[in-house]
DNA sequence: CTGAAAGCGCTTACAG
DNA sequence: CTGAAAGCGCTTACAG
């Protein structure tokens, strides 16, 4: 326990109030109140003094009380899988900083692929009585019926489900497969094999990739799959398996760019040429795509927007005007590179 | 907004309370508060009453209101620079998850290299009244006033400081870069180029790296620095530079894996072959370390336990036992693997 | 533009 | 083991 050593008011050890703040000033509470939320609504001379009992005291607001009594708890729930090694990193960081920026304190939840933990995760944030949570994961009955329940909006995001509870913003995963299905034979590739993590949105990609391609009559293709959360590491045992596959394949299609690394970085240790001898694509262009020797070709995503588009939901709700669409498509683009 | 449309309650919007349960269970809501947050001070009959009412209302404790009413909110903030390419990936990741798993809230702030938003940040935290702030920068004397004065417990980890403000989990980085700079002398390599990144721990490393080198009275060696983050993609530089030295050093120290992971692929990539012609050593054994090729020698630390640590000193603050130590030094443990 | 006062939904001594 | 009641520190109609 840290004490106020250098206390220059009366050396009490608890924090000082609104109380506090409004006798210093010489006004109301409530006015103190409206100063800290919105100093634009109270007379400049009383701001002035306010301002100057606030810096005098070290007064910091309680959040949990102006929460209470305000039942706006400018807190928002993200919900992810897993930290490291994840296709939404980026998206994830600029979520975070965007929510930091607007004044919105983020609690953060992992949920790994446990469905008991999800909904821990869900009722702890409804127990903070967050103003929305951002999902990025499967939802379950329970908590569906969780989040129906409560005012919190439901954002789930990096996906466009059928029928979102509360609004979607992401994208089409499965056209996200058409287009890397299309570049592939656009390139002339014909052998492609495909690496395909066992979570549902890779699943739709690779129903995409699936449908496009045999649209075209573009003969067979090979796969494998691989644990989520997908790695660079997975790479070591999808490359064995490509080698013992008949016939060599001339494109891979990954999942997720770490594992189009360790693809590469496999290949080329085999003494492939990449991607003369085979060719590698990736998934959600991180920043190590376009960094690699050879470069990455990737689908970008704008995890930035998909941030922006969340937030200015949050907004609006909060403001009561417009309510919000119930997809925001933010969609995608192929980043043609040196691996593809 | 989502209104309960399947509530087999009187039809209200707003949430079922602590109130809402006691009537219903037939008790005071002073007794359904204690089984709530400690079951088993109840007798066995009513907790079972309570248990129903609970069920049937889908009742959600409000943590605003039990935090303000027991100014304790079971919420920890998390502050650190950067969640891409982070060294302390898989600690904050086994930090999240054990307070998590603690039925401990994790509000999350990105500072980035700025100061004033991190004192933002820990205003917010100091705001919604956390237990304890978990913190990975340098201090500002800001922070420090604003942290010195609020009951929260300040834990700095990855990193042990001279006199922290309340306790640090980490270990010494001087200690760090010693054991680097002798294992880099046992394997008898004799030019070594440094990769520092700017922050002050990777200084601290690099002072304990060149004070072990010169008290060996082991020759010159070469370096450069990169920005923080420091990531795969400034390998790339970072080869070029060394391409130009007058004689190539055998071996290149790297301020992280991901480095690391960079300046082999650009070695690769130029011809050359790791470690014959060109040693490379890491830091922080991130998962790609073990499955690069070559593996990466690197430093490990145990994020884990840091984590496990830190949540410790919290319970025990909480529990008002034994005060914590200042200082918990988790160590470090360099493995060697291919790469040198 | 400002104040008095009720209320947000809990927890916790205190008493029994 | 349980209840009545005060109190946590704010916000916000309402009135002026």
């Amino acid at each position: 326990m840290n004490h106020a050593t250098d206390a220059d008011e009366a050396a009490d050890t608890r924090a000082p109030t609104l109380d506090d703040v409004a006798s210093r000033a010489g006004v109301s509470t409530a006015t103190v109140s409206r100063f800290v939320n919105n100093p634009s609504v109270v007379a400049a001379a009383t701001a002035e003094r306010i301002r100057d009992a606030i810096a005098a005291t070290g007064y910091i607001p309680n959040l949990l009380a102006g929460g209470l009594a305000s039942s706006k708890s400018k807190m928002v729930a993200v919900l992810i899988p897993y930290l490291t090694d994840s296709i939404f990193n980026d998206t994830i960081q600029a979520m975070v900083e965007e929510l930091s920026a607007a004044g919105t304190t983020v609690m953060l939840g992992l949920t790994g692929v446990s469905e008991s933990r999800t909904e821990d995760l869900i009722r702890a944030a409804l127990s903070r009585r967050v103003d929305a949570i951002i999902f990025t994961g499967p939802v379950t009955p329970q908590v569906e019926q969780m989040v129906r329940r409560s005012p919190a909006l439901f954002i789930q995001v990096w996906d466009l489900p059928e029928d979102p509870i509360g609004i979607a913003v992401g994208f089409s995963h499965e056209a996200a497969g058409s287009a890397v299905a299309r570049f592939v034979i656009s390139r002339g590739y014909r052998r492609p094999h495909l690496v395909t993590a066992k979570g549902s949105r890779a699943q739709m990609r690779r129903t995409g990739f699936v449908g496009a391609w045999e649209a075209e009559g573009s003969g067979p293709f090979t796969e494998s799959s691989v644990e989520v959360p997908s790695r660079f590491g997975h790479a070591r045992r999808i490359f064995a398996e490509i080698r013992r596959l008949p016939e060599m394949p001339d494109v891979v299609v990954c999942g997720s760019d770490h594992l189009a690394q360790g693809v590469i970085v496999e290949a080329l240790a085999a003494g492939l040429k990449v991607p003369e001898d085979i060719a590698v694509v990736g998934f959600g262009n991180s920043s190590i795509a376009g960094e690699m020797r050879p470069t990455i070709t990737s689908v970008e995503v704008d995890g930035a927007r998909i941030a922006r588009e969340a937030i200015a939901a949050i907004r609006r709700k909060a403001d009561k005007s417009t309510p919000p669409e119930r997809w925001i498509d933010v969609g995608f683009r192929l980043i043609a590179r040196e691996s593809a």
